[in-house]
DNA sequence: CAACTGCATCGATTCTCCTGCATGTGTGCA
DNA sequence: TGCACACATGCAGGAGAATCGATGCAGTTG
């Protein structure tokens, strides 16, 4: 694939129907396993774990090769692959890059998939 | 993989570690990732949307495989996936085989990645 | 300017997954 | 008992993904 691209930002922008509710459309439903297909995974999701937890909420790639026992290429992908769903945001400082949660990102998945709730989809437009 | 088997029963009653808070350990990484992959496709997506706007929120194979355009056993393929992985349960009656979603396995994933809201893992300890 | 460090990218390998065809299993009906 | 229907399973082909070593590139430092 690679439809991804900021996939979350086509999905929280332009409201991207819930799971539940009336039958999803198939364009729907493919932006959003994109992004649960960046999340589903073991490495991943300990990254973005690693990162949230971090000082500052930040991390950069030489912090994070070490706690996941992977490669620095290895880590560097999986890195773009968040950052391309929307789930990261990278900054370059100096030699560094510094990888931090985007605010919303997750909880907007989240409210993807549990719809009715009062709360979520409220503001809209 | 595989290691799915009802991965959900092992995450909503054990309690897996959240996605927030403390850095995850690489065995609920593995848990949650099992489940997330389940969700991480557009047919299965639209399996669980169908299954749950449904009249009576349950259909059988029969009624699946035109909506997606895929054969039989494709679909069935996915609705083992989504029973194994906690998210979907079969009941056969007569000839057809019927599947509804487990009430709330899909809220529970949900919750496992936006944790520290008031709500939710309150409970705890 | 040269050497070093932190990351990204490339290429190759291996493994996983999606899908369909063919086939097997079980239930209902004549 | 035999046949038809609904579904599951087995097998195989092809696409996609995870991982690593090697390499390229941009800052930093001496």
């Amino acid at each position: 694939m690679e439809i991804v691209g900021t996939a979350l930002a086509e999905m929280t922008m332009p409201q991207i129907s819930p799971l539940a509710g009336e039958p999803i459309e198939r364009a729907d439903a493919e932006r959003l396993a994109g992004v649960l297909k960046a999340l589903a995974d073991p490495a991943r999701l300990r990254l973005l774990s690693l990162i949230q937890s971090a000082t500052d909420g930040e991390a950069c790639v030489c912090d994070l090769t070490a706690p996941l026992g992977l490669s620095q290429p290895t880590v560097s992908h999986h890195l773009r692959i968040l950052t391309e769903a929307g789930l990261l945001e990278r900054e370059k400082r100096g030699v560094w890059a510094y990888y931090r949660l985007v605010p919303t990102a997750i909880a907007t998945i989240a409210d993807l998939l549990t719809p009715p709730r009062k709360r979520a989809t409220k503001k809209a437009r």
